[in-house]
DNA sequence: AGAGGTGCCTACCACTCGGTAGAAAGTCTT
DNA sequence: AAGACTTTCTACCGAGTGGTAGGCACCTCT
């Protein structure tokens, strides 16, 4: 076993550069769209040296897969003991996943390919990083609904499916959706476009799950929130 | 050229074959995942045949493109002219969208597709084929405003885009986002379940979109639709 | 110094890819 | 029946694919 790593370019470094390109690449291109020389081309290296890290091709694109979710289920756990009612956590679930997705849309894109490439094999992996946080977004719907704070005609799950691909499709289709976006003259920037289609999201989910707050009347058109329910954990009836 | 067209499988019909086993694949693998040999194959002749109808492999998936954005054409325009109101207008958009990829999801897997593999080829059709019906739908939506109806904080254009992407996600994917679904024991036909996504989806896309009406008092859980707009042509203030 | 391991290389393999050449088979017109 | 045209076929091509064999430089430990 190797004792230090003083040197450059160790085992591991090479390793996950092979892992980044791939999946800039596989995001891009998809995974039958992209060649181990293509690859190792754009590392720097040859396609053995590729093969001497990863044994096959398909190991890659696995390999690509489960550093996503990896990264996945570091983030959000954590970021979800923090949050202590059940208000709190949805919001947490919610703008985590859309974060998730907005700081490297690769990983939509990717995720949405396997979506599309292997539903079969990707079906237990939904289950297996997907399921838990469904639950705990689905409780809190469901104890929402008891509470009259959340439409009843909301189904939970059914829900939290459409939000997902909402969230994957809008990131990984970013550019070509925010050119249908507002009528500016001035170019927006990446970074401005993703920050606008988050906010967006965050307002269609929210919406679209709470029932709007009873106003005695609306004459005046505000831009005032109406039914922008978590931030009320006791419901008034 | 050919006067009669009597025998079995004439030109145009082998050259709609081709069409349609070329739509499911690509659907299905994705353009580079799928061989010309495999499509053969799957209409049961050889590759030179299927090179005679379709002069290259990149001929043939802009055919196939071609072919359901020329279905789409035919589709909206037809119904859009029987409507006469702005909302009427407005719910053929929504509907008729919907309801075209729902038909057929491997229309929208392969748009999906297509969105990601080359966007940059993708912009002008999006410009051709999808500005129009913004434009309808914009225009709906900014009087909505003006009127009250609709929520001023909604963006017209990026509404749009946002509603495409969670249709065509949701219809690509249906399978693998369906089984999050309801906690059915049954087993749900695909019929069923494209239905019930149907029918979601244009809750989301109407909730998230208009105003809620101003209602006295929500002490009872009642499924009442509180805020489906469009149904209501007159604004009440 | 030298042994052993690590990481990358060149060269090569069998196979598949999109596409072509050109002959054979069918079909229609006269 | 004969010619002309349309459609399909077999055979083949060069390029590129994922993957292997084996050597070579380098580092570390003894």
């Amino acid at each position: 076993m190797p004792t230090s790593r003083s040197a450059k370019a160790s085992r591991a470094d090479v390793a996950q550069q092979i892992l980044e390109q791939a999946t800039r690449l596989f995001a891009a291109h998809g995974f039958s769209g992209v060649s181990l020389a293509d690859i190792a081309k754009s590392v720097g290296i040859r396609k053995p040296s590729l093969l001497y890290h990863f044994q096959s091709k398909d190991t890659l694109r696995r390999s690509v897969l489960e550093e996503i979710l990896a990264h996945w289920n570091e983030t959000l756990p954590q970021l979800l003991m923090a949050a202590s009612t059940g208000s709190e956590q949805f919001d947490t679930v919610l703008s985590t996943t859309v974060r998730f997705f907005a700081d490297d849309p690769d990983r939509a894109r990717l995720i949405l390919r396997e979506l599309l490439d292997r539903p079969e094999e990707m079906q237990p992996l939904i289950e297996a990083h997907v399921r838990p946080w469904v639950g705990i977004v689905a409780d809190y719907i469901r104890r929402g609904q008891e509470a009259g704070r959340v439409r009843a005609e909301v189904d939970p799950r059914a829900y939290v499916g459409h939000m997902t691909v909402l969230v994957l499709g809008s990131m990984a289709t970013y550019e070509a959706v925010g050119s249908l976006g507002p009528e500016l003259e001035v170019q927006e920037s990446s970074a401005q476009l993703l920050e606008r289609q988050t906010a967006e999201l965050l307002r269609i989910a929210k919406v679209s799950l709470f029932r709007p707050r009873p106003v005695a009347d609306s004459t005046t058109h505000s831009q005032r929130n109406q039914d922008f329910g978590p931030e009320r954990p006791e419901s008034d009836d």
